[in-house]
DNA sequence: TCTGAAACTGACCGATTGGTCAAACCATCC
DNA sequence: GGATGGTTTGACCAATCGGTCAGTTTCAGA
């Protein structure tokens, strides 16, 4: 089921990508079952494998691209820009995807925990490439005074690390904050600004 | 098999407890397997289940008194200490966490990524009182000047995301440094200094 | 309206799942 | 050497797993 060629098979292969990444997401691989999977698409199992060849298969066609989508917020960092409006930019981007599409990260971070298997090489190649490639531009930006000295990749890191966690332990911020507090993206937006204002303005 | 009463007892229960942490840390509850357990711990299956009463029975012997040492960092931090030495201090025992028991960070972010379904009660009790307390804390020390005004809750968010980020996201880590930095909780700790120090320095 | 392909399904497969149980094993104390 | 109680296991169970297949239903185009 490489090109969806009818509206059938365009609406039930979405269909089935989005039951199946509800289920992976919160189950990871192993932990979830094609029978769930066809539950909340609606589907018989049979129909899923009409469309998908395996299990294996409807994993890997939610992972490809996904590293892509993640990684665009850091692509469309500036290098002729403003440093600390790129960063911060960056920041408020990273942190959409993680309102937008919790389940994205959530598959993402199952991935991660079960220590990237499936996606080991693209770690190695096109994630660290872009990384070393930014972390160069922010190099940059630091010797040339224009932000605070830090070390590039953990800066990096420490962005990744802070817009994921407002969707990878949803549930734990939440609880934390109670339900006076129903949505907690705009806070932590405004807290994630003047943190990194504040750690990178020269 | 609450109170291991031989030596026996209490030296298999450990190893399938050591083993079961393996497993489910790395596939989740569901996604891990009584027979995977078992292999690891070098033990066969019925014999677990003669020191455990179930499957559910184990990742519930692990689960408990996690959260209290999770905790355990925070609970420390000084009301009466100096403010920025103090969440220095959590900020490092936290990273040491992380750097020391990795597994035990990933058993907790599987069971986040789930919806917490186990420990959801601890979450919105024990944790959030605790939480509630030292953001207290955290609040009188910014109105007294002592402390830069940023959210406190959202601070604390911010300890816990960037220290788990460097054991649940490990694989990832170590994918984007390479081989030439085997360790990365040297710089990691660091890089954390720095941030919260200029973070937080009124 | 007919027809051929696309879409769908119930029944089924062998393997694996969590869990049981009777029987055997083994260390210890009399 | 026996008796005893803690320990271990092979064989087995029903349920569920990912996946197959023959056959039926549905649909689009002539």
């Amino acid at each position: 089921m490489t090109r969806p060629r009818t509206r059938i098979q365009q609406r039930n292969s979405e269909t089935i990508l989005k039951a199946a990444l509800e289920v992976f997401s919160q189950h990871g691989f192993r932990g979830a079952t094609l029978d769930q999977i066809a539950e909340v698409a609606g589907l018989s199992k049979p129909n899923l494998l009409y469309y998908f060849a395996s299990k294996e298969a409807i994993h890997g066609a939610l992972l490809s691209g996904l590293l892509a989508t993640w990684l665009d917020p850091l692509r469309a960092m500036d290098p002729d820009g403003d440093p600390v409006a790129e960063l911060l930019g960056y920041v408020r981007r990273k942190l959409e995807l993680s309102r937008d599409f919790p389940r994205e990260s959530r598959l993402f971070a199952n991935e991660m925990l079960q220590g990237a298997p499936r996606i080991r090489a693209a770690l190695e190649g096109e994630l660290r490439d872009l990384v070393r490639e930014k972390s160069a531009v922010l190099q940059r930006w630091m010797d040339e005074g224009r932000l605070a000295p830090v070390h590039p990749v953990h800066l990096i890191f420490s962005v990744w690390a802070l817009t994921q966690h407002y969707a990878d332990f949803d549930v734990q911020v939440r609880a934390v904050l109670g339900e006076a507090e129903t949505d907690p993206f705009p806070e932590a937006g405004r807290f994630l600004e003047v943190l990194f204002r504040r750690l990178l303005e020269p």
